[in-house]
DNA sequence: GTCAGTTTGTTCTGTCGTTCACAAACCTCC
DNA sequence: GGAGGTTTGTGAACGACAGAACAAACTGAC
């Protein structure tokens, strides 16, 4: 028998995890997480927590590329870069496979999150609840406008943008989140990464210029549409228009 | 002399293009562009909206690269899937070549787009501006819950979901965003394929299943911030604990 | 213990995407 | 009209990723 079983792990995601011989202990330290994985690992995280609370113990990978919508030799081969957390002719274990999934993101350990602009979309943030579900708890939310300051959104006081650095070095923040206009995203990204911000998750409908070892990422609305947009109007054409003849004559 | 000048160009976007002979006009029907350039273009199209509105009438590739965040060359291999819009030791023409790219993505002509769910996402998605800025209007809010009918939100009566059909139907709708919670958006997916809509924006945190011919993008808030904890989680780990030993003894 | 059936982990191969580097094309100046 | 400088468009090398296919490893039956 191997260091675990279904049946004595912890019920909810906290899983004990013993350094027993005989079983592979996760990943050497040598192997790099390819990107595309990484982006996919949240998605089977997602996967195995609907799963379980299904009451399911173990899964293939069939299984669980089904409810991840991806192929499972992707799957698999994905899952090889964290270990070998599988037992051939068996499948994953829910709660196994998941707490190490956890812990490869770094979920294990509490993400505080500020939140800057508090306009609709900063709302919108704050009352998300898929954040402190998923280990981010929203510490701060600050705005530039005084009219906005000591409002309460989501249980919390909007503060203004100068108690930044206040904040940040007080709570060990290292993750802003901007929901700012577009005009004032730069500026506010050169602040955070001064006050010692890391990672930036950017909703404002720019591109943010940030130097070595900040991590951006972009979340754009209007650019997702327009890409449906591109697909949509390959498909209202009925083949003939696009071959040829449209090119002339277009006008606005 | 060429079919285009910056002088002779109208204003704000809309540019005449006459197709006179000895200027490469677009892209060949052969080609096809492929998705990592669909997925940029209206970065690009921005960036070269908001080079016009400072007034640049020509811009090199580095210049447009630099504004868009990408690699020069990347930019021109990008913008050569769509033709030859530029003009070698000169650069390209910034209302020109900004019009051949919302042609290209279809921006042209005006989308209507229907929301589904309309909390606290939904009504920050309704009040977006980039939205009708760029092409998109939302014709109609739908939403469940009874409590929620025809509350006004950015000017329109939200609508209960069995209006869905009437709507799709009467106002030529083809694209759908989802901002329901979780459980329901498999339900309102299927339903909005129904109807006839064939791309979706989906902002609920789960995976929705279509048939072929849908497009279906996602959106989603926690898995972008758990792709930053994975980076951020790496960045404090000060390359000793990372090799090795950190497997044994981990616990909740 | 052996055999049949199942499922993982990994190798291999083709495709897609990025970057470099350079020829072709254009402008300006003389 | 020609020379020199500039910039595009694209061929080619390179790297990352996806998918198929299969050997290795496990279970359970007998």
């Amino acid at each position: 028998m191997t260091a675990r079983t279904p049946a004595d792990d912890a019920p909810d995601g906290v899983v004990h995890v013993d350094g027993v011989a005989g079983r592979p202990q996760g990943r050497e330290s040598g192997r790099e997480i390819p990107e595309a994985t990484v982006a996919r690992l949240p998605i089977y995280l997602r996967a195995l927590t609907s799963l379980a609370d299904q009451g399911t113990d173990t899964c293939s990978s069939e299984d669980l590329a089904a409810a991840a919508g991806v192929n499972s030799a992707k799957l698999r081969k994905d899952l090889s870069y964290l270990g070998s957390y599988g037992t051939r002719g068996v499948g994953y274990d829910v709660a196994y496979l998941r707490y190490q999934i956890a812990r490869e993101i770094g979920l294990t350990q509490d993400w505080p999150v500020i939140i800057v602009g508090i306009g609709n979309l900063g709302h919108a943030l704050a009352n998300f609840s898929g954040f402190r579900s998923r280990g981010f708890s929203v510490v701060a939310l600050l705005d530039a406008d005084p009219q906005r300051h000591d409002e309460l959104v989501a249980g919390l006081p909007v503060r203004p943008f100068d108690d930044l650095e206040r904040i940040v070095a007080g709570q060990g923040v290292s993750i802003g989140v901007i929901a700012t206009p577009a005009v004032a995203a730069q500026d506010v990204a050169d602040k955070l990464v001064a006050c010692g911000i890391t990672s930036i998750l950017n909703f404002a409908p720019t591109v943010i210029n940030v130097p070595d070892g900040v991590d951006v990422r972009k979340v754009d609305l209007s650019i997702e549409l327009q890409i449906l947009a591109y697909h949509e109007q390959r498909k209202a054409i009925p083949a003939t228009a696009a071959d040829g003849g449209l090119d002339e004559e277009v006008t606005a």
